[in-house]
DNA sequence: CGACCCTTTGAACCCGCTCAAAAATGGTGG
DNA sequence: CCACCATTTTTGAGCGGGTTCAAAGGGTCG
């Protein structure tokens, strides 16, 4: 039985999903009436590991997440960020068992909502089920920006494409504007993103900063030149498919 | 009005998506009564374009695909490859355009399924909706381990893990066994799937022959060691979620 | 205010790149 | 069936973007 706290919870997934179509009053309320378990995490910790098997999706209401896959020795991939109105794991849906795994960069709060129930919610409102898998197909295309930027992109490059593409993203949540934005995550979190080393991270990002592009401080992202920063990044924001709001 | 033939065609869908799961009567019918234009492609040639607006998704029926992105200054990544039963712009269905481009490898038969149609059976089946949301789901977790190949894995590492990947789709659909499978492409697609060069394609790929690994010629891959290239690759097949047949 | 994490700096090194050319392959037409 | 041409593979030598390892500064949060 969803209480009136869970009404307000689940506002963060509307807006996400308003940030990529227009919803009927019907889905508002149906999404509003889905029941949640939220849960706060500290700094970087798991949600979700590797192999795990669930039974529940994840949304976050607040903070940042990331997705990443560790390899021997240490070496890890972060695969995305998410932040407040994601569901990093709706792939759980239809996909058994987790092939990475899920985790806080920061203090966050999340809510946890039954496949059961989002599954009754699909099967009642085809038109949310085709926007929930639009979700993860857009989740795709920015896999698809990525490898593009793992496989043939400079480090400058990679670096100016993400930031360009996280502005965006909390843009349409109306978490950033005024070219800043919330970054919370250490050069190290960029590196295993990008490929990288931090070492290497760190000398770029001063180089951004001397080419008065950007600056990062206090876990706060400023662009100071965006059209130059979405040249440098040969940035296209298409992908994003962010059709309601204009980039 | 389906004819005969069709019915032959989406044959090769209906062994796809039963190496991913059962289907039932019903499905196989519906599957096969889908209306459809086929059309022949020969080598290199484009299906679908960065920028287009499709009415319609591409199912291999023979041959082989690759989706790819442009750079500047003619760099290009590949992002996936495709091969009979793959629909590899189903994506297309609820994202309007795309993001990225779809060529052959090599000579090659194409079936075009409407989304017109596509729509009306996965409306009329939400079971199979969610096979094909789940279809789209696996594409995005195979995005995830080239990501992770492309971050942080030495070339060696990288070939050695396509490979495995490649034989195991194959296997799935019946176009390999004995530890030897079509690979239709030179050794500059794979620098572009790969995020490496030609030249150094070639050097690994002599290394990985005098090892004893897996040779490669006459576009024909022969895995000599399955157990060591998977060692080599640190590969792990659960991300494929294979789950009808055993890696 | 102390401890720990994060950022910054330096110097040597290496994996993979670039450019160039030769050798092998394979598809085509005569 | 063979000769031809284009594409692909192979080889060589030098170079460079990013790494590695190590240590010194800065922030920040209990």
């Amino acid at each position: 039985m969803p209480s009136a706290l869970d009404r307000q919870v689940t506002s963060a997934l509307i807006r996400k999903l308003e940030s990529i179509t227009a919803l009927s009053e019907v889905e508002r309320e149906a999404i509003q009436s889905l029941p949640v378990r939220t849960q706060v995490f500290g700094a970087h910790q798991d949600i979700v590991r590797d192999g795990d098997t669930s039974s529940q999706c994840c949304l976050i209401l607040d903070g940042w997440a990331c997705r990443y896959k560790l390899l021997n020795q240490g070496k890890r991939q972060i695969l995305s960020f998410h932040v407040p109105g994601d569901i990093p794991d709706l792939q759980g849906l239809h996909l058994p068992s987790m092939d990475h795994s899920l985790a806080t960069m920061k203090h966050t709060t999340v809510a946890f909502i039954s496949h059961e129930s989002l599954r009754a919610l699909t099967a009642r409102l085809p038109d949310l089920a085709a926007l929930l898998w639009r979700d993860t197909l857009i989740d795709a295309a920015i896999f698809r920006a990525w490898m593009t930027g793992l496989g043939r992109r400079s480090a400058d490059e990679r670096i100016a494409h993400l930031f360009c593409e996280m502005y965006l993203k909390l843009q349409a949540v109306g978490l950033a504007g005024d070219y800043r934005c919330p970054m919370p995550i250490t050069q190290m979190d960029l590196a295993d993103a990008l490929g990288l080393t931090p070492v290497h991270i760190n000398r770029v990002l001063m180089g951004l900063r001397s080419r008065a592009l950007i600056t990062l401080r206090s876990r706060t992202l400023v662009i100071e030149a965006w059209e130059e920063l979405m040249e440098v990044a040969e940035f296209d924001p298409r992908y994003l498919h962010l059709d309601r709001r204009a980039a």
